[in-house]
DNA sequence: AAGTCGGGGTG
DNA sequence: CACCCAGACTT
């Protein structure tokens, strides 16, 4: 049996798997589902998921919404130009296709933040086109049943694993296949401890049988990490609280967050360095100071050590922008990351 | 072609 | 702790 009929087969007779946009045929649904996943477990967006199709259950619900409102509901999902990207693309769909989502492959694979997995899934997905999808899931399907040892992170790999896929693609139902490897991928296909002894594609599987299981697929991409230490300053000045958005090409990119000293060392704030640090930035001193413990983030790349320190003040410094204070009860209006909004729900 | 973008689950 | 997840964009 080949590979593509196994596929299939297994998909009728053993997946169960179910998820609530599974044959749908809103090219919105599928497109929204399929950017929240990105990158992300189906159990982590799911939940998202929900909350959007709540909130904007159609394309023009999300293209008239606002910026900070979408924000919001994307706060704590990571890859904050996801949600950029899929605001403007709502927003372009309107504009230049009357909200109807366009139904060829090329016109959907040039929207902002639809790259070839994307792509392949909106157009298998709603339009049953003949697009074979590649995410990790099949990155390693693949490389383990065919024996591929060529790293899937490569330029080469990329386009051998491309070709493979595209060549095993049942083209009469694109969907229903690109849904099953993934889900095979994701239940049986397992990264770290595969269900061999429960996989009907394991006899003619060319890692099982060469015991190379545990090293495919091979990935050559070394993780930088680097640490970075931040000092968040609470201002508050009686109900009002300073915030800022984040513009600078860099993590949380489109969050809030409250005025930020970064550091190159360890911080270690003392009551008098604050004291003489607002002395000498804004010629006051704070009426009650609180500081934190030193908190931790690990992000994929990056450690962050994050320290918060609450300052009340007589009144508004004026080196600070009149219009980014906000009254507390607002706060909550805002996507902040993760240990910011940890922060604000511990303390206001 | 290499770096960068989050947060959570898993072993 | 390291690795991975329905990847895409920037430089």
């Amino acid at each position: 049996m080949s590979f593509t009929t196994s596929i299939i087969s297994w998909n009728s007779s053993e997946n169960n798997r179910s998820m609530p946009w599974k044959g749908a045929k809103d090219p919105y649904k599928i497109w929204l589902s399929e950017i929240i996943l990105q990158q992300t477990r189906v159990a982590q967006g799911l939940p998202y998921y929900e909350k959007f199709i709540q909130n904007f259950p159609t394309i023009f619900d999300l293209a008239n919404a606002e910026d900070q409102f979408v924000f919001k509901l994307w706060e704590g999902l990571g890859y904050y130009n996801r949600c950029r990207n899929l605001l403007f693309t709502a927003r372009y769909i309107v504009e230049n296709y009357d909200g109807i989502f366009p139904k060829n492959y090329e016109q959907i694979i040039e929207l902002k933040g639809i790259g070839p997995y994307t792509a392949a899934a909106i157009a298998s997905f709603a339009f049953q086109l003949p697009y074979a999808v590649l995410d990790g899931n099949v990155y390693r399907v693949l490389s383990r049943y065919f024996g591929i040892e060529t790293p899937s992170d490569s330029p080469e790999g990329e386009k051998i694993f491309a070709k493979l896929a595209q060549d095993n693609l049942d083209k009469k139902k694109p969907g229903v296949y690109n849904q099953a490897i993934m889900d095979f991928g994701a239940t049986i296909c397992l990264p770290a401890i595969p269900k061999c002894n429960q996989c009907i594609l394991s006899k003619d599987c060319t890692a099982l049988a060469l015991g190379l299981i545990n090293k495919l697929p091979i990935k050559e991409k070394i993780l930088k990490k680097k640490t970075r230490y931040f000092t968040w300053f609470v201002f508050r000045v009686n109900d009002q609280i300073f915030i800022q958005q984040r513009r600078a090409k860099d993590i949380w990119e489109n969050l809030y967050e409250f005025f930020l000293v970064e550091s190159e060392g360890k911080p270690n704030w003392e009551n008098k360095s604050v004291n003489e640090w607002l002395e000498n930035q804004f010629k006051q001193h704070p009426k009650e100071l609180e500081i934190s413990p030193v908190l931790s983030q690990q992000l994929t790349h990056q450690k962050i050590f994050a320290q918060f320190i609450q300052i009340s003040l007589d009144r508004m410094p004026v080196q600070l922008p009149k219009a980014n204070w906000l009254n507390i009860k607002n706060l909550t209006h805002f996507g902040f990351p993760k240990l910011c909004k940890e922060f604000i729900e511990q303390n206001f």
